[in-house]
RNA sequence: GGCCCGUUCGUCUAUCGGUUAGGACACCAGGUUUUCAACCUGGGAAGAGGGGUUCAACUCCCCUACGGGCUGCCA
């Protein structure tokens, strides 16, 4: 039997949660979760400067909101700085580190005097004797090979070898005693047992500098997968000016999450012809082969119609659940009990056409205003003598009409022969009473949705 | 500068040496219709460029172009 999977995504706390690692999380999680395998969560906030709890909660509000649940605990990754300083004193005892007491000011002059700053620099400590050491901070770098290559077998990106004279000796533990990234990952991702990391390929190159301390400290190699990043429509990476790119801005946008993760899920990954489904078919179908290897746009009318898909697909007290959640988000008032009542007699019909949730509210607007009904200027203009004198004669003939469609159809049908009109000239002032506007769902869900009463009296004030 | 990665319709992708290069979004044209949508049908639309390898290349190799990444006591 294989060992079990684990996953992990890894963000650091410097901001909101980017849009381009809610995907990478959302593949970690397919994976994890397709495989009976774990997802884990650990906060890069090893950089004090930048890191903030703001930022920390505002990643985990984005991830849950996207539904992505992780296992145990959220590792802080500084919070195990010194299990980080452990093993790189570990690696100076095994003789795969060593202390540099170079300065940041003498590698700052190094660099200019080699008139280049991307100068790899060779540290003069690497092989000094220990007897010479001063008195003074040092930092630990990794002994890193100067000969030969490092190969990494990438699950995404294939075999990429890189000649280690390439590569410097990394800092693994600063002269304050704090790890760096490179060191810290590799220790955390080790601890916590991660046999696949999925991430981002600006992480590409730091694989190899990341398997030279697996390689150090003689760890068994974890799996790459270092998937492409997100761009923006116009094929830039993906940053402000192209609008959202926190994953909260989605949500406020009111895209639903599950057509957030569907899209997603096929922006940089493809199955055959499968473009609409659910995170579980998704799980079962989702594996790192089908990972694309070029940089996906991000194409917002793709986005809205996959949400589209899942809001008509969507059990009606989950949508009306999240919709509410959503117009907190959205800064819009509660629902009262009697808009909450007719908005889910509503849902059933509005569903089926809206792809966001403002979409859905507008559909809806009929079953959330109140009496008196403002009417807007194009509705207004269907409200005329004659048709008001209609739209009163009909209140007469559904005073004591059953309230179904079966009943109402006979009804109208009559009232617009019986005025010489075509159906589709007495439906304008109707929805202009019972709406206020032009563009309505059908006049008989509404009616329906609204029940006699109500709609005898948005009709009888309109006829006036 | 060096190193690394990428490149199929406008966009997301399928294809894993042999297909009329498929699907979806978008777009265009019809249809349905009680408005707006939604929905249905049809249509146009692609292998960055150049060399190889092979009976055969979108698929394998090389070069170029373009895009991206790394090159920090940031992550």
């Amino acid at each position: 039997m294989n060992s079990p999977i684990v996953t992990r995504f890894a963000p650091s706390p410097t901001g909101y949660l980017h849009i381009g690692g809610g995907r990478t999380a959302l593949f970690n999680w397919l994976f994890a979760r397709g495989r009976g395998g774990k997802f884990l969560l650990r906060i890069e906030d090893t950089d004090r400067e930048r890191s903030t709890p703001e930022a920390t909660a505002a990643i985990l509000r984005g991830l849950t909101w996207l539904g992505l649940d992780w296992d145990g605990e959220v590792v802080s990754q500084f919070e195990r700085k010194d299990r980080h300083a452990e093993v790189a004193h570990q690696m100076l005892s095994r003789g795969t580190a060593y202390k540099c007491f170079s300065t940041t000011e003498e590698i700052a002059d190094f660099r200019e005097a080699s008139n280049a700053s991307y100068a790899v620099f060779r540290s003069p400590w690497r092989e000094a004797d220990p007897t010479t050491y001063p008195d003074a901070p040092y930092v630990i770098r990794m002994k890193a090979p100067r000969t030969g290559e490092t190969v990494i077998e990438d699950r995404v990106q294939g075999t990429v070898r890189f000649q280690n004279d390439q590569l410097d000796d990394m800092i693994c533990l600063r002269s304050d005693g704090t790890p760096t990234y490179m060191l810290a990952v590799v220790v955390d991702d080790h601890d916590m047992g991660v046999t696949h990391i999925i991430r981002g390929d600006d992480h590409l190159n730091n694989a190899a500098r990341h398997k030279m301390i697996y390689d150090a400290m003689d760890w068994p190699l974890p799996i790459w997968a270092h998937i492409p990043l997100i761009h923006g429509p116009d094929g830039k990476k993906l940053s402000k000016r192209h609008g959202a790119v926190g994953v909260e801005e989605y949500q406020a946008m009111g895209y639903p999450a599950a057509g957030m993760r569907n899209y997603l899920t096929r922006l940089g990954w493809g199955h055959l012809d499968a473009e609409i489904f659910t995170s579980e078919e998704a799980m079962k179908m989702f594996d790192l082969d089908g990972i694309g290897r070029g940089p996906a746009r991000l194409d917002f009318k793709k986005l809205e119609n996959t949400c589209g898909h899942h809001m008509a697909r969507a059990d009606d007290a989950a949508l009306l659940h999240e919709l509410t959640a959503f117009m907190a988000v959205a800064g819009l008032d509660p629902l009262t009990e009697t808009q909450r009542d007719l908005l889910s007699q509503a849902l059933p019909f509005v569903k089926t056409s809206a792809k966001t949730f403002p979409q859905l509210l507008e559909k809806a607007n009929f079953s959330l205003i109140f009496r008196p009904i403002a009417i807007d200027a194009a509705a207004q203009a269907s409200l005329d003598t004659v048709s008001r004198g209609i739209l009163k004669s009909l209140t007469l003939q559904l005073q004591n009409a059953l309230w179904s469609k079966t009943e109402l159809e006979p009804i109208l049908t009559a009232a617009a022969a019986e005025a010489g009109i075509g159906f589709g000239k007495l439906a304008a002032p109707i929805r202009a009473a019972l709406a206020g506007r032009t563009a309505t769902p059908s006049v008989y869900d509404m009616m329906l949705v609204l029940g006699r009463d109500e709609t005898l009296a948005r009709l009888a004030e309109a006829a006036e």
